[in-house]
RNA sequence: GGUGACGUAGCUCAGGCGGUAGAGCAGGGGACUCAUAAGCCCCGUGUCGUUGGUUCGAGUCCAACCGUCACCA
């Protein structure tokens, strides 16, 4: 089969606090096993992501701390790129929305919508902040709610009725920066014409009943059937400036801008890699793609309905533009995303994660006590797929020590010390096959197939479940077969079992390592093999003098996996005296 | 308020098109000892959120309700 290129686009954090292990569960771990297992599969992976840097939050932020909006943007995003990297999340870049790349596309998008007609400006009402002379965003409003009279209702929304209001709707209005009173003011706006792209995005959903996720589709449907206009720009300076004269405070709203983020980064990739060009097989090419995007299920109607009409909007990125010196390829439109997994959340304690209530788990700490994998495991063995899940820490330490440990790392260790102390030290020569070891590795081989449709079908936890099944089919042949008790009576029967042990481990490395990457990598090493299955991972500054900034990247160079079962050479020798490789984990307190 | 999803054993979760409930972990018991006291074998009756309805028969379809979550100029 034709190897396929592979878009992997995964949720934008918003850089104004760590990542903690919600975001990890929703959306980039799952990216990140989707990502390792195509690689394997021989498919051309791009894995693309970024720090969200504009916005309101993160100038109301910056004020509040005297620092620049840069200041704080870039501070989260440094720690993003380190977080990231421990965890294995193997972006072929990881950048973020300040770059120059984005911007000049961020305006082409906005030229793009209004030569095709689907920007139209309109007068709307907002409220202004005159002792700070600008506009004040809806949430950073506070006054009496209009219908039940709560006296602390934010502009959006009133938290005693949970209606949603219109700022300009507030009784007593104050701002909640200086206590001010605002006054009412008429802005004008772009807006996005979404009724007239309505027909094309619920053509768009219509044919994906067979594998989009029910929590998404439905509620897409209905949203895109009845997609009003919205406000395409904001009266902010901190984003990506509307291009044209007189626009001067006016910004594109930094959703739609975050969003063409998955494009940007693309182009950022290509020219970084030394192919300017190669975005263009991922976005206009139309034959052997799929592009995949991995959220959460807070971003579904951006990343179902709005994104898809930006791209429809746009159809392509036009020419001639002035952005970077790409062409704009041959293609008619854009390509769209052929799939959404959009996931739960993870929650703790029944609690949502949230750095104001303290309801926090961040992901630095978490890897530098515990390792990458653990918690890569635990996180995927609880994937919020269907529904919400929650983080225990008991579960944590139990599963860590009854599954990947006692299952797993000591299926490893029993069958490598044995090799190492009674067949010199290598993979033992196998005679003729019984019949058990027959069932066996043809049961590893299958695996390849059934693991590989849950992933295919982004079924994770189902693959994972398939994977440490094999784990247990293994520890129960080798305690039927018995190899410690054979070799007192015949050495040639327990060097045939453990070989058949060694190559199915061998097998299980390449099954689990989408999900436990640096566990099975130094498997493969105590089996005696030198290259690695996948490429590096890089923390690197790229771009112009005036342009600088710090990315992740992904190097593929030397990576030797494949996806396909174990062909474990006898004689091979161990890479080393077999050692445990993965420790328990004492239950803590919470 | 509107839209959608979810609510199944102590915990985490499976249960296409309806037919008297399943897995892993935890817990209890057993035989073994190569292995990080790990692995293997045996043991699971829980109002399938509630109440109605359709049906010979419903976690499985329908309605209402309750609860949780997300989204909505």
């Amino acid at each position: 089969m034709a190897p396929e290129n592979i878009l992997v686009c995964v949720a934008w954090p918003y850089a104004n606090g760590d990542l903690h292990v919600g975001h990890v569960a929703g959306a980039y771990l799952p990216a990140d096993i989707f990502a390792r297992y195509h690689r394997l599969k021989g498919n051309r992976v791009v894995m693309v992501s970024g720090s969200d840097a504009h916005g309101t939050p993160i100038v109301v932020r910056a004020d509040k701390e005297g620092k620049t909006p840069r200041d704080v943007f870039e501070f989260y995003h440094t720690r993003f790129l380190e977080t990231q990297k421990n965890l294995g999340i193997s972006y072929d870049l990881f950048t973020h929305t300040d770059t120059a790349n984005h911007h000049a596309i961020g305006q082409q998008l906005f030229r793009r919508l209004l030569e095709n007609e689907y920007l139209f400006k309109a007068r709307q009402k907002q409220l202004y902040s005159v002792t700070q002379s600008k506009f004040l965003p809806d949430r950073l409003v506070e006054g009496t709610c209009p219908i039940c009279g709560y006296d602390k209702a934010r502009g959006d929304q009133c938290d005693n009725c949970g209606n949603l209001l219109d700022a300009t709707q507030l009784i007593n209005p104050r701002s909640r920066i200086d206590g001010s009173t605002p006054v009412v003011r008429e802005s004008e706006h772009y807006f996005f014409d979404l009724p007239a792209l309505r027909a094309s995005l619920l053509a768009y959903l219509d044919d994906k009943d067979t594998y989009w996720r029910s929590t998404v589709l439905d509620f897409s449907r209905h949203y895109a059937a009845n997609a009003e206009p919205r406000a395409f720009t904001r009266d902010l300076t901190w984003g990506i400036p509307i291009p044209l004269p007189d626009s001067e405070g006016k910004c594109i709203y930094v959703w739609y801008e975050a969003l063409l983020g998955y494009l940007t980064a693309t182009v950022e990739w290509a020219s970084l890699a030394g192919t300017p060009a190669a975005w263009q097989e991922f976005w206009y090419a139309q034959d052997n793609v799929r592009i995949y995007n991995f959220i959460g299920k807070d971003n579904i109607l951006f990343h179902t309905v709005l994104w898809q009409a930006e791209l429809l909007g746009m159809r392509t990125l036009g020419q001639p533009w002035d952005g970077p010196k790409v062409s704009a390829g041959d293609g008619t439109s854009f390509n769209l995303p052929y799939d959404v997994p959009a996931n739960q959340f993870l929650n703790m304690g029944g609690q949502k994660f949230s750095k104001s209530l303290g309801v926090s788990l961040d992901v630095l700490d978490l890897t530098a006590k515990y390792g990458a994998d653990p918690v890569r495991y635990y996180i995927s063995s609880i994937m919020p797929e269907a529904k919400d899940s929650d983080w225990s820490w008991t579960d944590f330490a139990q599963r860590n020590n009854s599954e990947l440990l006692a299952k797993w790392g000591n299926l490893v260790q029993r069958t490598l010390s044995q090799i190492w102390r009674n067949f010199d030290r290598c993979i033992p020569t196998p005679g003729e096959l019984a019949e058990a070891d027959r069932a066996l590795i043809a049961q590893s081989e299958s695996a390849f197939q059934t693991v590989g449709a849950s992933l295919d079908a982004v079924h994770l936890r189902d693959a994972l479940n398939g994977a440490i099944e094999l784990a247990t089919a293994t520890n129960q042949y080798l305690d039927h077969e018995a190899p410690w008790k054979t070799i007192k009576v015949d050495k040639a029967r327990a060097g045939t079992v453990l070989y058949v042990a060694a190559r199915v481990i061998d097998s299980l490395a390449m099954l689990l390592s989408p999900f436990i990457p640096f566990t099975c990598e130094a498997v493969r090493r105590q089996l005696g093999y030198v290259a690695p299955l996948f490429g590096k991972q890089v923390i690197e500054t790229v771009g112009e003098p005036d342009d600088r900034h710090d990315v992740l990247r992904y190097d593929l160079a030397g990576a030797v996996g494949e996806w396909k079962p174990s062909s474990l050479q006898p004689g091979q020798p161990l890479g080393g005296e077999p050692k445990g490789l993965i420790s328990k984990i004492e239950v803590e307190k919470t």
